[in-house]
DNA sequence: GCGTAGTCGTTGCTCCGACAAGTATTATGG
DNA sequence: CCATAATACTTGTCGGAGCAACGACTACGC
């Protein structure tokens, strides 16, 4: 009767929380495969080069050091100079040395990278709705939010 | 003033979209990203992996078709076939024929692979209360159930 | 029965992304 | 100042996973 009996504290998870997780993963699963097939049938993207573009457009200039890129798309720094290769070989993304760190570099969506976004992104925004946002109620979206908000709470420091 | 101008159905997300659609995209990333570096750094071991050990452990006999554990684990084909020779290789499954179809195969956790997922599962399992179910209400623990289900509900057909 | 169509699992190919090491540059501490 | 540490980006290497193609087998239609 101390303190690692109390129902919900053991090494496994209970009926309630298994589902809750099973229903959490595998739903996620299937949206991102969904959303990146999409994104690759529709767009030729994958969901981290849409994201670099998004970022870049809403960034002043639409520039962004490779450092905030990694930091914003959550990965990492090797994967987004591999990405920025891509999108630079594709002409959406031009680097730019930085002037105040020679260590630095900036990536710069071009003119073309701005066309490509404008041009991907209502299809890329029909089925996030299609297959999230209008499958809930006003009050699970807010809810989503809120638990995303918490996780990210715990996650951001350690 | 027809059907495309209620307010959410432009092809950009509206402010509160936005925010639980990058409040739920990130979190996860941050989740998995998470959960994935615990179990390889703690059990040598990806999700993937870890999912098929539990459920290859949850079936009768520990057995299920190749088919079986793919479309359990929201994974291709070809993904569990080489999953599964990993695991072979580890020692924690082996392929058993199938009897009433010969081009079947089984995979079969081993004693081995049963001592592995106990050796593992506490340890994920920490992770994911500390990281996930700790941080959310019983109420927002069971509206996340509800919303993967919904979620499903639409992704599993189309 | 027999041919055709579909299914099962595997393999070849390729892409994406993580980690660790390397280079260049900036920051710090005495 | 100068040596050391820390940071920014890149690259080498590797592992995981998707798609398409394949061989083996089964199921179906006639």
């Amino acid at each position: 009767m101390h303190e690692n009996d109390a129902p919900d504290r053991g090494a496994w998870l209970n009926e309630t929380e298994q589902s809750a997780w099973r229903a959490y993963l595998d739903s996620t699963r299937m949206l991102f495969a969904a959303l990146d097939r999409q994104l690759a049938a529709e767009s030729d993207l994958t969901l981290t080069d849409y994201d670099i573009l998004v970022r870049l457009d809403e960034a002043p200039g639409g520039r962004l050091r490779m450092r905030e890129l990694a930091d914003l798309t959550l990965s990492t720094r090797s994967g987004v100079t591999r990405a920025v290769t891509r999108a630079e070989q594709a002409g959406w993304v031009r680097r730019v040395e930085c002037e105040e760190d020679r260590r630095g570099m900036n990536a710069e969506l071009t003119e073309a990278g701005r066309v490509k976004l404008a041009a991907s992104a209502p299809g890329h925004v029909r089925a996030v709705r299609e297959m999230l946002i209008d499958q809930l109620t006003p009050e699970q979206l807010s809810q989503l939010t809120e638990i995303g908000r918490r996780m990210q709470g715990k996650l951001d420091i350690g």
